[in-house]
DNA sequence: AATAAAGTCTACTAAATCTATATACATTAT
DNA sequence: ATAATGTATATAGATTTAGTAGACTTTATT
């Protein structure tokens, strides 16, 4: 499962690419219209702002925004940046790679070589997918409920 | 990421199944040769048990066994058995759903769409991979690694 | 019958992690 | 000068995970 703090990135990152183009937008509009707590979100956005995924301005009228646009954020990205790890057994994650203790010979794990096979399904979709995708996904779903 | 528990628990169904239809298994067995350490396993073992996946022996001689063919047991199934989610959020989970407390409209988010897809791809796999699978992949690994 | 070899069951604890909050500070527009 | 905003760090509470302990039950063997 993923954690609140990916997911609140997640829905941060896409409320702010509607927003991408626009003023700044203040992390207590974000936090409202997304009931996430303030102060915890506050947390998260810095930590994308110092991975460079945001910038920031102080002040009034100031707030957050995209550096980039929407559809060059890749959802993995996000996962990675908040330690949402996306392999399910740490000896086949690629970025938080464990070796499992109780494993004799990784190289013929059995066991290992599934969740291989499932990683990479889930690594091919959350890295094709990007911000922009997430927002069109929400349009045909939002013309298809309307229906 | 999968619990200790869950990644034992697929291990032990593992050796078991290599040892189906044999005389029934040690916990102490299972243990040291997975190195897994054993009153955990303990408990882990009696779960599988309850649910009827394995049956038991008690007293000298006893042990462990699988009750059904290996072929018979999907990876799937012991996630569940032992808690591990499939899904990477809990709106999408169909065993363990819950609504995310913070989403409006779960039925227009555009992240829950994502992860739905990526728990479509993740329980394909998952559900098509029987213990006996897990088997073979293995002899196969080690054919390749001898090479 | 006695003994030893197993599994059964429940409770407990230590550590880690996650979520959230608090507080003091820095910057900028008005 | 003031109010509105982000910055940074610390801390606390809750939850989960991993593992341990101990007393009990059943069964094979002698």
């Amino acid at each position: 499962m993923l954690s609140k703090k990916t997911r609140y990135a997640i829905k941060a990152l896409v409320i702010l690419g509607k927003n991408f183009g626009e003023a700044p937008m203040q992390i207590q509009k974000i936090a409202s219209e997304e009931h996430i707590p303030k102060k915890f979100l506050e947390q998260i956005l810095l930590d994308l702002r110092n991975a460079g995924l945001l910038f920031s301005k102080k002040g009034a009228g100031g707030g957050y925004g995209l550096v980039k646009d929407p559809a060059e954020i890749f959802v993995v990205q996000i996962l990675r940046l908040t330690g949402g790890p996306v392999a399910l057994l740490p000896c086949v994650s690629l970025n938080f790679y464990q070796r499992c203790e109780e494993c004799s010979n990784e190289a013929t794990c059995g066991v290992r070589d599934v969740f291989l096979e499932v990683r990479n399904a889930t690594l091919k979709i959350l890295s094709e997918t990007s911000i922009a995708d997430v927002i069109r996904r929400e349009g045909h779903l939002l013309d298809n409920y309307k229906v």
